[in-house]
DNA sequence: CTCGATGCAAACTATTTGCAGGCAC
DNA sequence: GTGCCTGCAAATAGTTTGCATCGAG
């Protein structure tokens, strides 16, 4: 489980603790491979042995954050998605305005990026977050004249 | 005003009405070019003669963004962020985990993505969403070692 | 006249925080 | 033993919504 040692190691140079609720965290994080809101997670804790507390798994994101285990997505009503990303290829997400399904893509021209941007740019970039918005196949097919406007 | 064309534009498309609320907005949306969050509208439009709710502010900003007017281009501390696309080259956001600091940018090789992406994948995709991280040239200065990790 | 829009205030929802006790180190 | 971490509940903050009224078409 290389995700625990980074966050050991992480809390070991940081002077933090840690502690069986954060490895359960980040257990369950890379137990799966999806995209979560803090919500999720505390719901699939809590079934857990251990029960976490929702003031728990919201303070742990900002340590795994920091320690480059996860990274927020994008937001969704209001909430917070997130992504483990050790261990994952970069990519990006293509959103439906439509229905809200989200896809995951690679395009190779994206790849060094960062880097490209640290020289063009006077800041030292060092990840991206890009979110392609139209529709998805289904919804192209519906094509219905959609008479609502939503929100996003 | 071709913006407020638009609006009214849009409004007759959809069996809405035009209000003196909405093109107020507008009007305010476009006389700077900036980024604003709804708060920000609405204390903006406190001040004017025709004083407008939070309410309508609110309710007006999906309506935009319908009407190709404004776009959503980032959530800070949770609050969510627009800025207006009409007349607007496309462009990126480079923030500064650090500070928070935003800076527009353009790379050429972005240009077309979304024509690209529509052709390589399933989706018809007619806008993106591009924020690069890192960190500013003043706070790679500073360069102080962070002990506290913040959210995001 | 009709029905969408507005303003106000209350309701919601996601997230943060104060506090007392517990546990990692 | 010290101080970070946890759970709980209360507090915040952004955004949404019910309702009565207003006014555009």
């Amino acid at each position: 489980m290389p995700e625990l040692k980074i966050l050991r190691q992480y809390i070991q140079d940081h002077n933090m603790r840690n502690t069986p609720e954060r490895e359960a965290i980040v257990g369950e994080i890379f137990s799966r491979h999806d995209h979560f809101s803090a919500e999720d997670l505390y719901q699939r804790l809590r079934g857990s042995s251990l029960s976490i507390s929702r003031a728990s798994v919201y303070r742990a994101i900002p340590v795994l954050i920091g320690a480059g285990l996860i990274s927020r997505v994008f937001t969704k009503n209001g909430q917070a998605f997130y992504e483990h990303i050790y261990g994952h290829e970069p990519h990006f997400h293509l959103r439906c305005t439509s229905c809200g399904h989200i896809e995951e893509f690679m395009e190779p021209l994206l790849e060094d990026l960062p880097a490209r941007l640290s020289k063009s740019t006077s800041f030292a970039v060092d990840r991206y977050r890009l979110e392609a918005l139209g529709r998805c196949p289904k919804c192209q097919k519906k094509a219905a004249k959609s008479r609502t406007a939503k929100r996003e």
